[in-house]
DNA sequence: ATTATTGTTGGTAG
DNA sequence: TCTACCAACAATAA
């Protein structure tokens, strides 16, 4: 689910949910996601209140009164869903939860990870995984005279390798990466550091155009995984977002997860290869690696 | 049964 | 100290 897009879709269904939000209950006793005692949790989150919902790449934050913050990363499956009625069920993989009072309406804020990879942290001062982050795209844009030196000091590593660490640009992941580099005709395997300076403006272009293409996907509420994802999120209870019964799975995405298709610009099949550990979809003839 | 998956991290080797 | 590489984390679907 979570790349920076997803992410940010997260934080505004969060917004709606907790802000300006009382805390009653508070659960979390899965030690892969929250690593201190459960007690801990309960005791820092009751009687706070919700001041914002914050995001920065792919991880967020909650600012609470008293000056609590908590941080979320989703891994790779983690979501939240929210449901009015006090049921106290717990929902299939639910592995945290935030029971909640705004004004007369009492609901329940639900964490769902089934692969556990996701982290809840509790701290009074920003943490280096989220000091570390570089700009984010969506909220602080991309400049190039600050990209292109992160670039340049890669030695050996392709673009597309550097594109996914955090500390260049937050939030970009493997498919967003794979989209931008199509729409800026720039091969996944180029070494960072070959880049000029028109490759990395266009770069700096493609990105919060897949960012922005993503986002108006999400809102129309189509599908947000990739066709072959390894999980799918079904069972959700969501009061402000229901799920549309029987509406086909698709791959809302140009370029990843479409071997074999021809490419939108130029009608060669794309092909797959894996760099870095991680799926690359690209176009063998728009994104041709250029003589230097 | 085998392979693949949107992300990070910790160990190791250089 | 910095960089590169890779297994590991866990669940599910094709």
């Amino acid at each position: 689910m979570p790349e920076l897009p997803d992410v940010e879709n997260v934080r505004r269904r969060l917004e709606r949910w907790l802000r300006g939000a009382r805390i009653t209950a508070a659960r979390a006793e899965d030690r892969n996601i929250y690593r201190a005692t459960p007690r801990s949790f309960a005791q820092k989150l009751v009687g706070r209140r919700v001041e914002t919902v914050g995001r920065k790449g792919k991880w967020l934050r909650l600012v609470l009164d008293d000056e609590l913050l908590v941080f979320a990363h989703l891994g790779m499956t983690g979501d939240f869903h929210a449901s009015a009625r006090d049921d106290g069920a717990t929902e299939r993989f639910e592995r945290a939860r935030l029971e909640v009072i705004s004004g007369p309406k009492k609901s329940i804020v639900r964490y769902i990870d089934p692969r556990r990879w996701g982290r809840i942290v509790l701290a009074r001062e920003d943490i280096p995984a989220w000091t570390e982050l570089g700009p984010d795209p969506l909220t602080d844009g991309i400049d190039v005279a600050d990209l292109r030196p992160k670039l340049s000091r890669r030695k050996r590593r392709s673009i597309k390798e550097v594109l996914l660490e955090q500390g260049v640009l937050a939030g970009v992941g493997n498919i967003l990466a794979t989209e931008a580099l199509w729409k800026a005709a720039i091969d996944p395997r180029a070494p960072a550091a070959s880049l000029g300076d028109e490759d990395i403006r266009r770069l700096a272009r493609a990105i919060p155009w897949a960012i922005d293409r993503q986002l108006a996907s999400l809102a129309k509420g189509d599908v947000d995984d990739p066709p072959k994802a390894g999980v799918a999120r079904r069972s959700r209870i969501d009061v402000d977002d229901p799920p549309k019964a029987g509406v086909a799975r698709r791959n809302p995405f140009l370029i990843y997860g479409r071997k074999g298709e021809p490419c939108p610009r130029c009608r060669t099949p794309l092909e797959r290869f894996v760099l870095g550990g991680r799926t690359t979809t690209f176009c063998p003839r728009c994104q041709e690696r250029r003589r230097r």
